[in-house]
DNA sequence: CAACGATTAGAATGTCAACTCTAAAAATGG
DNA sequence: CCATTTTTAGAGTTGACATTCTAATCGTTG
C-alpha cells in the first residue's frame, strides 16, 4: 500500500505480500479492507515514530536538530526518492474519503509532532534554545514543512526541496538561540 | 477527481460530471482514462497558477505577502479544509505510479516556483528584500513549506499547521530584510 | 483419541469499472 | 441537398476485485 496506494494494492497483492494462499484467511483476521487499512496505518504510524524518536529524543543542540534533517534525507536516497512519508501518502489518499482513516491519521501526526516538541523543549533545557520559543508551534511548523518536503521529494525524484524546507526551519530556529 | 482521487473516481462519474451520456464521447476524446488524468494535471495546474498568479505578481511588500499567505488559508476555510492542493493531491497518488503524470505534475510544480521566486525577486528590485537572499532557495523552500500545510489542513481539518509553517517561512524571510 | 474451536483451502459470486462496437444522428462542405 | 466526416447513443464485452461459502485441516483440551 505504501508502493502502490491503498486503492492500487488489491486483496491478491495482500496475499502474495503475506505469503498466503487464501483470501479467508485475510477474511478471517479482518472484517473488511477498510478495517486492514485502519491497521496499515498504525502500523506505518509504529513504523515512523520508531524511526524518528530515537533521533528526536536526543535532540539537545543544534548538531543533533541536523542530524535528524540528514537522516531524513538520507532515508529518501536510499529509497531512490520513492514512496514520500509512510504517514502522508495514506493521508493524501484516505483524509477526505475515509472520517475513521482520517482521524487516525491525524493522531499519528499529532504524536509525531509530539515527539519533535520535546526534542526542542528538551533543548530548551539545555539552554540551547531560548525558553521564550514556542515549541508547539515551531514543532508543528517543522513537522508541515517535513510532510511537503517528503511529497516534493517523491514527485521531484530529488531532495533538494526536502533539504531547501528543512535548512530554512531549522535556521529559523536558530533565530530564537541565545547567545 | 480532486475531491475523490484520480481512482476513486469511474467513467460514469465523469459522464455525469461533464453532463454527458454515453462513454463514447468521452472515448472520442480521450484515448484512455490515463490521457484523461493527463489533461486534469494540466487543467488544475492552470487553476493553481490562474489563482497564485495575480498575488504573486504584485508581490512588493511583506504586506503583500502576508496578502498572500491570508488568501490560501482563506482559500481552504472556504472548503472546509477538504481536499488538499489540487496538485499536491495529484502528486501523491500519481508520482510513483504514473511515470508521465509525475513529469507533467513536477514541471507544474517548477512553474509554480517560478511564481514565487519572480515575486521574491520583485521585492529585493524594490529593496524590500536584501539582494543577497536567494530567491530560488526561498521559493523552492516556500512552495515546499505550502505543500505541507496543505495536507496537513486536508487531514487536521484546520489551518493552524498551514499557518504555521507559512508564518515560519515568512519570518525566514524577513530575516533577510534590509533595515 | 475424541470432540471442539480455530484456521485454512479454494472455488464461486456479484458487482463494478474500463473500454469497445455498431449504428444512428448531427454537422460540414461542395 | 447530397456526400462525407464528426459526434453521439447505448448496448455489450471483458476482466478484475472485494467478499463469501463450504468444506477440509489443524491444534488443543478433556
Amino acid at each position: 500500500m505504501y508502493e502502490q496506494g491503498v486503492a492500487g494494492t488489491s486483496t491478491e497483492d495482500i496475499l502474495a505480500a503475506a505469503q498466503v494462499t487464501s483470501p479467508s484467511q485475510l477474511y478471517h483476521y479482518f472484517a473488511d479492507k477498510k478495517s486492514l487499512v485502519q491497521a496499515v496505518i498504525e502500523y506505518q504510524t509504529e513504523h515512523v515514530l520508531g524511526f524518528q524518536r530515537p533521533l528526536l529524543q536526543r535532540l539537545d543542540s543544534f548538531e543533533a536538530l541536523e542530524a535528524w534533517r540528514d537522516a531524513i534525507v538520507q532515508a529518501q536516497h536510499a529509497r531512490r526518492c520513492k514512496g514520500g512519508c509512510p504517514i502522508g501518502s495514506l493521508a493524501a489518499e484516505l483524509s477526505d474519503a475515509d472520517p475513521q482513516a482520517r482521524t487516525r491519521l491525524a493522531a499519528g501526526y499529532a504524536q509525531w509532532e509530539g515527539a519533535i516538541r520535546d526534542g526542542l523543549v528538551s533543548m530548551q533545557e539545555r539552554g540551547e534554545l531560548d525558553e521564550e520559543a514556542d515549541a508547539d508551534d515551531l514543532s508543528l511548523a517543522l513537522l508541515t514543512a517535513l510532510q511537503g518536503g517528503l511529497l516534493m521529494t517523491q514527485t521531484r525524484r530529488d531532495t533538494v526541496a526536502l533539504e531547501a524546507v528543512l535548512n530554512a526551519m531549522i535556521d529559523r530556529i536558530r533565530c530564537h538561540a541565545p547567545t
